[in-house]
DNA sequence: ATTATGACTCTCA
DNA sequence: ATGAGAGCCATAA
């Protein structure tokens, strides 16, 4: 069972996609994870489905295999050009090293200096 | 109340 | 590497 109510999760997850840094992504699991609700990786793209024309970096949330999940939507490939744009590199598979741009909130505090270009 | 539907994720074959 | 299948959780009908 949830650990948050539906509106809790909604602005946590919200909140999160506001945060995350250009250049660097987060995967709907891990986003329904820090939002409070484990395993409501669905929810989360749920929610990205509403973020239609707003103003926070949709573009940044991936899924966990490191590939954009937009294409059946017919803007994946705007998603991948807009991350490249910010600097992720896409291999021939569709697919950017997450190990390498995956984001986590606790790296604000902790510089982050080279990786990056 | 029940069913259908996903910007999801894992686990196997 | 690729794809099917089964969990998962909330929303819309």
């Amino acid at each position: 069972m949830p650990v948050v109510d539906e509106a809790t999760f909604r602005r946590k997850a919200l909140e999160l996609v506001a945060r995350i840094p250009a250049g660097r992504v987060v995967t709907y699991g891990q986003l329904a994870l820090l939002a409070g609700n484990p395993g409501a990786a669905r929810q989360a793209g749920q929610i990205m489905h509403s973020l239609a024309g707003s103003d926070l970096p949709w573009q940044r949330v991936i899924n966990a295999q490191g590939r954009v999940s937009t294409h059946k939507l017919g803007f994946g490939d705007l998603q991948e050009r807009l991350l490249q744009a910010e600097g992720v590199v896409f291999g021939p598979s569709g697919r950017c090293d997450l190990g390498k741009y995956q984001w986590w909130p606790d790296e604000e505090k902790a510089a982050t200096p080279e990786r990056l270009f």
